[in-house]
DNA sequence: CTGAAAGCGCTTACAG
DNA sequence: CTGAAAGCGCTTACAG
């Protein structure tokens, strides 16, 4: 009980529709902004709203109306930059648009494990995304029921999907290709690549992709790609193998974390960068530019991304919302100083 | 409509009512575990659940019961290392408690824009976690209203709160000292300091305080702080500061990404690490190890921290639910290559 | 332009 | 141990 005698219960509309004189549904009327209200009622209850601290209920709206003004992100990592930087993207764009945003964590991609989580986040109600960059991500897109609106945040598609396809990506194989043909322009006979983890076991992935087709293009050997992780442990252990063959002059590595792995193992190593072996990375995380050397990388637009797969999601609940057009931004190459021409043959 | 004549809206407790021969109250008491309940009905119960693949309806259940198994973490950024690793503490801890988890990004201290923010996730429901290492964060966890559940991932309190303060922290200002004396211990006639911006502006930050508390136990003179922000930049203009002042031999970054910007700085500046400059870091991020120098640093586990904030908002949203104890866990110096002794006096 | 009724899918007392 | 009634705070037709 407060000093005027109520309960601090919140108040409801019937609350405001005592306050104001009117019925409750024109409350309802007024904060749904229906166009058949009274000027002067409008404002009574406006009055009457602002007096009581009125805030509608958002779980009887969900419960009455059959829908939620929310998204749930499905994730198989929160830590890492681009991952994080999608989620951050997403956020800024569903509390623009008056979105509640959760985000459930796939932790395998184990398929009763995939199935349990994409229940509890259509429990949630509301639409779907789903970050698909690796495993556990890809099955979650795939147990999403048919019923349910959902955007998948995915690798460029081997084939460009139909335009009803509610996908969006970045052009991360049209990235590795530029990346890829920036070494050899620099002057290497081939370049290494230092895998991200693969998204799918069937396909290639994107990057592995327009890495494969620079080479050919350049009719350049093709060594085996490396498999490493998300992060810079499994760049060590990459850069640890291919430090011990004095052939190997430029990196192509899947992701900035990944390069500095490979950046230390070739320090530990006794082989200089750039001067000996090339190195560059993907994604340009904060810190990449001061690595010393600072890291050439590909820059992409992950928050854009997120903001742009929230947008499609948006359009998908509602009729009214823009849908934006995908892919969202063209990567762009950042050359720093890790990557240079190959030592002067002997 | 499918092939046996429903429609595919989901199974209510009515539909597995009618399916195992009952009221729709005893499948109520089925789902929450009831215990009268006869054990031959509870078996037709769940197997017509099972059938019809009945899932409670969450908004339902949450307008009836008046609680929503819900948090909300506000927060002021998702994607540096330290937040974004809280947060994974929570989603996991809540996951595990079948809560789910939300998220609101805090843009700015404003106090209206704090209070907006604030209110949305009250909408949603369930309680709070809020993380208040930064002015927006602790503006938030003060403008909870006092009826809403909610726990604050905190600095080191300058003044151990009373056991009844829902606040969880590691132990930084015991980390920082302890760090500062590592670099005393070393042989450095004082340690500089390379700040994260500061919770509040009152009172020192924890971090700078454990800091001062080691010069001064040690006689050491006490260098005016550098202000640095929460990335690398900071740390880079700091670091070129720094690097200015030939008398500099030890610097103690606020947290990791500030030293890499420091250690470019120095590098930039010709002066050695740590052959001239001894530089540690603070948190012990992934790729810490393998920067060239490896960074010595301070590891605080920050996905303890954030299931420990979990389990306290359990334990006040639901009295069967333990409280952990805070705070969580001893932070831990991790010695690497970064910091030496000084270079011999000419 | 505004109001009275029914209902969203559950839970919470209250009966029996 | 089980069932019928009322209600959570809204929205959605349906009247007027």
């Amino acid at each position: 009980m407060n000093v005027t005698g109520h309960t601090s219960r919140p108040a409801s509309i019937r609350d405001v529709a005592t306050a104001a004189g009117v019925s409750y549904q024109t409350v309802s009327r007024v904060i749904n902004n229906h166009p058949s209200v009274k000027h002067t009622t409008r404002e009574r209850v406006q009055a009457a709203i602002d007096e009581l601290g009125f805030r509608r209920n958002v779980t009887a709206h969900a419960l009455a109306s059959g829908r939620t003004r929310a998204v749930t992100v499905l994730t198989a990592n929160t830590t890492h930059y681009g991952y994080a930087s999608i989620l951050q993207g997403i956020e800024e764009a569903a509390r623009a648009a008056s979105y509640a945003v959760g985000i459930g964590v796939l932790e395998s991609a184990d398929e009763a494990a995939v199935a349990a989580e994409v229940q509890r986040a259509a429990d949630a109600g509301g639409g779907l995304v789903v970050i698909a960059y690796d495993p556990a991500g890809v099955a979650a897109l795939g147990a999403v029921p048919a019923a349910l609106p959902v955007v998948g945040v995915v690798e460029t598609p081997a084939t460009p999907p139909g335009g009803d396809r509610p996908w969006v990506w970045t052009d991360d194989r049209q990235a590795a290709y530029e990346a890829t043909r920036h070494l050899l322009s620099l002057g290497h006979e081939t370049v290494h690549y230092v895998a991200i983890p693969s998204s799918t076991r069937r396909t290639s992935a994107a990057r592995t992709t327009g890495w494969r087709q620079a080479l050919q293009e350049a009719g350049a050997p093709e060594p085996r790609p490396l498999q490493g992780s998300w992060g810079p442990a499994g760049g060590h252990a990459a850069g640890l193998e291919l430090a011990k063959d004095p052939a190997v002059t430029a990196v192509l590595c899947g992701n900035d974390d990944l390069a500095l792995g490979v950046l230390r193992a070739l320090h530990e190593s006794g082989r200089s960068v750039p001067g000996e072996v090339s190195v560059t990375g993907f994604d340009d995380a904060p810190h990449s530019a001061y690595l010393t050397p600072s890291l050439t990388t590909v820059r992409l637009d992950f928050t854009g991304l997120g903001r742009a797969a929230f947008a499609l999601l948006h359009g998908v609940l509602e009729a009214s919302a823009q849908i934006a057009p995908h892919p969202v931004s063209v990567p762009e190459l950042v050359v720093r100083e890790s990557a240079g021409p190959p030592p002067a043959k002997p």
